[in-house]
RNA sequence: GGCGGUAUCGUCUAGAGGCCUAGGACGUGGCCCUCUCAAGGCCAAAACACGGGUUCGAAUCCCGUUACCGCUACCA
């Protein structure tokens, strides 16, 4: 029976770190299960500093995790909430001589003797007896301290394997030492490494976005979710992309573990957010969108996917979807301007040309639109891209789109004619 | 300082003694396609920290050095 926790402290907001942690968790669980191993996901609040936990931090967590799609069995469980047995673990400790009462705290009494546990990610690891102190189990104030919470829950818990990152090394050896003076088995240890900023310091704040919170609604879950893991861990080949998660679950390991810490690189992210979003297509983006007066369109789905193969995040799809069907104003960028600039008699004069052409068809597909494009081009002595670049610019405001053509196609012919109309009605003021 | 951990392209990584003139991906540069590219196709530059061993043979094993990271609390 496997029984692994994820326990984070409260903190206001969870981690990138702490939710990757997570995720190697959860792999570990479910991997298990597709194994026909009984394995349980336990979630377990640390919240040792009352004062400074609160449901709100809890919930911060529980959001993070529920976007990820980490699903827990049991829990959230809170450290608190173990008072009287932490208490009583001490006092049975004192008792039985491994532990002595120090000014009113409680100090548990190191045997010197050398640790060493078989990390699951890093090989033996071991500290010398000699270089370990007795350290406070219990304050003054008859709290426990986080060293002797833990063990004293993961006991409780039947805890099995513990994977925690990288910073909880020099806290094991204490941790199995204690273990043995409660007389309990030792789960195994996995000390997963830390992910660290572009400049190789630890992830902070002044790295920008650190908490998954900051990733939502940019991102999808399931980009994600790849990411993180794939982020330290390998299936050991070259494989970079899982759109389904199963496939994860049965490729996971921790022999795929690195051991050293990963930077974390949000170019990277964003091509793989982009190939999810394509990979999930408009029906699955749509929702996503959570972006009603789109989602109504009866041509949503045709915009969406018009947007898809050139959009790395969600709002790129949203604001270029909602440019199309007409929500959003078009806010031409500083290439855009440029391009009037440099001919805006060249500008008016191809997007005169092609409202006129326009105006008479009255087939409104992609290749004909194209074929009508390319003629007006022709019968004028322009070149292709004097006719379309104007038409793409008026309706995106940008210089860069779909083909000219599909973009007309999607937005439709009564739209594209009105903004169209009133492009050159604004062009000819200037 | 002490203890512990880590060390492959700028970044994420493959590699578990010969398959490595070190592979893939992101990013970068170039070319092609072309009405545009942030799409697609092709190509390129780009790494085994250093020094000793062990071995017929080392990115892979051992030792040392260096660098980086973590811990060193009556924080978690």
């Amino acid at each position: 029976m496997i029984r692994v926790r994820f326990a984070p402290s409260p903190t206001g907001s969870l981690h990138v770190g702490g939710a990757r942690t997570a995720l190697f968790n959860w792999l570990f669980v479910q991997h298990a299960r597709r194994r026909d191993q009984p394995a349980t996901f336990i979630l377990r609040i640390e919240d040792t500093d009352k004062a400074r936990s609160t449901d709100a931090f809890t919930q911060v967590i529980l959001d993070g995790m529920a976007w990820l799609g980490l699903t827990f069995d049991e829990g959230p469980f809170f450290q608190g909430a173990g008072l009287a047995r932490h208490q009583a673990d001490a006092d049975r400790l004192v008792a039985e001589g491994k532990a002595y009462l120090d000014e009113g705290a409680v100090r548990f009494r190191i045997a010197h003797e050398d640790v060493t546990w078989n990390d699951a990610v890093h090989g033996p690891i071991s500290f010398h007896g000699k270089d370990l102190e007795d350290f406070i189990i219990l304050r003054a104030d008859r709290t426990p301290v986080y060293n002797f919470a833990v063990v004293s829950d993961d006991v409780e818990m039947r805890i099995t394997h513990v994977f925690r990152g990288d910073d909880h090394i020099s806290n094991t050896p204490k941790q199995i030492l204690l273990y043995r003076a409660l007389g309990k088995a030792e789960p195994v240890f996995g000390h997963v490494p830390m992910i660290h900023g572009a400049d190789g310091k630890k992830l902070s704040k002044r790295h920008g976005a650190t908490a998954v919170g900051d990733y939502q609604g940019r991102f999808l879950p399931e980009a994600m979710v790849n990411f993180l893991a794939l982020m330290g861990w390998s299936p050991g080949h070259d494989r970079e992309l899982f759109f389904d998660v199963a496939e994860m679950i049965d490729a996971f390991d921790f022999d795929g573990l690195q051991r050293k810490p990963a930077v974390f690189d949000e170019k990277k992210l964003e091509w793989m957010n982009g190939e999810h979003l394509k990979h999930k297509g408009a029906a699955g983006v749509l929702p996503v969108l959570d972006d009603p007066a789109l989602t109504a369109l009866p041509n949503a789905a045709a915009i969406v996917n018009a947007v898809l193969p050139r959009s790395k995040t969600i709002g790129d799809v949203r604001s270029q979807a909602r440019l199309r069907a007409g929500l959003d104003p078009v806010t031409p960028d500083e290439k855009a301007l440029a391009y009037v600039a440099k001919d805006p008699e060249g500008y008016r004069k191809g997007l005169q040309l092609t409202v006129d052409s326009l105006q008479q068809t009255a087939d409104w597909s992609a290749s004909n639109l194209e074929a009508l494009l390319r003629s007006v081009a022709d019968a004028n002595g322009l070149k292709a891209g004097q006719v379309m670049q104007p038409v793409r610019i008026a309706l995106t405001g940008s210089t860069v789109s779909e083909p000219v053509n599909e973009l007309l196609a999607v937005i439709g012919k009564d739209a594209a004619l009105e903004r169209l109309g009133a492009a050159v009605a604004g062009s000819a003021a200037r």
